[in-house]
DNA sequence: CGATTTTGACCAGCGC
DNA sequence: GCGCTGGTCAAAATCG
């Protein structure tokens, strides 16, 4: 898994996508280097002897370079947790998506090497439209004025 | 006032 | 079994 290409797929090209299609244009060119990566990671379950043998967790991480780590993909979520990573300064936030029996999952975490790089892993897939469909001009700029209300 | 964040507690898996 | 570690829960606090 490397020197792959970040391509996110059109909106409704590959239903496993679990990227919102407005948020591919967004950061298409913020997105320097992809996080290795698997899209289906099989895990054994020690436990069970046949039952539930192998769990699929679709994986799908990225980084992207960023001073700001409120990366907004039109959905909307929940923060249910922080933890302090080891050989990590910064803490990783964990997320889930609001939405009624949507159990996606990201976490967005920081390199303590460089402050810049934010790594934000996606889990799951949605099974819902997005909530904000038109994200225009005028909202992104509102944002950027919260983030930086000297401008 | 409802939705979301915060933050410590809690839990499960793993190595020793 | 014990303790560490990564992940989640949940109650209180905070936000809009």
């Amino acid at each position: 898994m490397e020197g792959q290409q970040i391509l996110f797929p059109g909106s409704s090209k590959s239903p496993a996508n679990p990227f919102p299609p407005n948020m591919a244009n967004f950061h298409a060119m913020n997105i320097y280097k992809s996080a290795g990566f698997d899209a289906s990671e099989t895990k054994e379950k020690p436990g069970k002897k046949d039952g539930q043998k192998k769990i699929r967790k679709h994986r799908f991480a990225f980084q992207t370079r960023s001073h700001v780590d409120i990366l907004d993909d039109g959905y909307r979520w929940r923060k249910y947790g922080q933890k302090a990573v080891k050989n990590n300064k910064f803490p990783r936030s964990y997320y889930r998506c609001t939405y009624k029996d949507c159990n996606v999952k990201k976490q967005v975490q920081r390199l303590s090497k460089d402050e810049e790089i934010v790594v934000t892993t996606y889990e799951g897939i949605h099974t819902h439209p997005v909530e904000k469909p038109t994200e225009n001009f005028e909202h992104i700029l509102r944002q950027m004025q919260s983030y930086f209300p000297n401008s």
